[in-house]
DNA sequence: GACACATTTAGAAGATTGTATAAATATCTC
DNA sequence: GAGATATTTATACAATCTTCTAAATGTGTC
């Protein structure tokens, strides 16, 4: 469980990020046009989601292609269950 | 799922504290005696940990216990599971 | 109340982060 | 290859965070 991928989680817009993405994948200017922020700014967290693999990329032409790899969500809840699950003692 | 969960559970001095509190509860003390760090600096991050709710105090004399409040990890575990769990569009 | 111990709070310094603008890279169309 | 569009990278600045030392608060003992 890197350092990496807490902090990533630490930031509103970079969630809502990974919210948007559970709708559906979506490139990089689909999802920067939803936040208020210079189009940079959201590019910037894009980077911070994929260092931290919460997101893979693909690219489809002049696009990017954004979606959640959803095996690390799945890495998420196991260290929450085992580590602080009720029945983390057993 | 407030914003100050997420950024407490960034730093990785935190998560370690958190960790020791699964084993049993723990003065402030015994916590900060386990972190190369000063004794205020730890009391900070404890201080951070109670803000978001992650541990509550109970105090005994001199000292000042910190205990797991195991509720706030289960939505935790909810939050990621309803939103990026495998199941999550069912 | 004076002193010792446990812990927090205040204030400051350095590191990291979030956002902006400008420049660079990549792809597509003509 | 020139120009248009999509995206990232570079650089800078302000805000936030982590840690420190020093001072303050709370409790127990004499």
């Amino acid at each position: 469980m890197d350092d990496s991928l807490f902090r990533a989680l630490a930031d509103p817009t970079r969630r809502r990020i990974l919210e948007l993405l559970t709708e559906k994948d979506r490139t990089a200017g689909e999802i920067a046009e939803q936040f208020p922020m210079a189009f940079a700014s959201v590019s910037h967290h894009l980077g911070v989601l994929k260092a931290a693999d919460l997101v893979a990329t693909e690219r489809e032409g002049q696009f990017i292609r954004y979606r959640l790899n959803t095996t690390v969500f799945q890495e998420i809840v196991r260290y929450f269950m085992t580590r602080f699950g009720r029945d983390s003692n057993a």
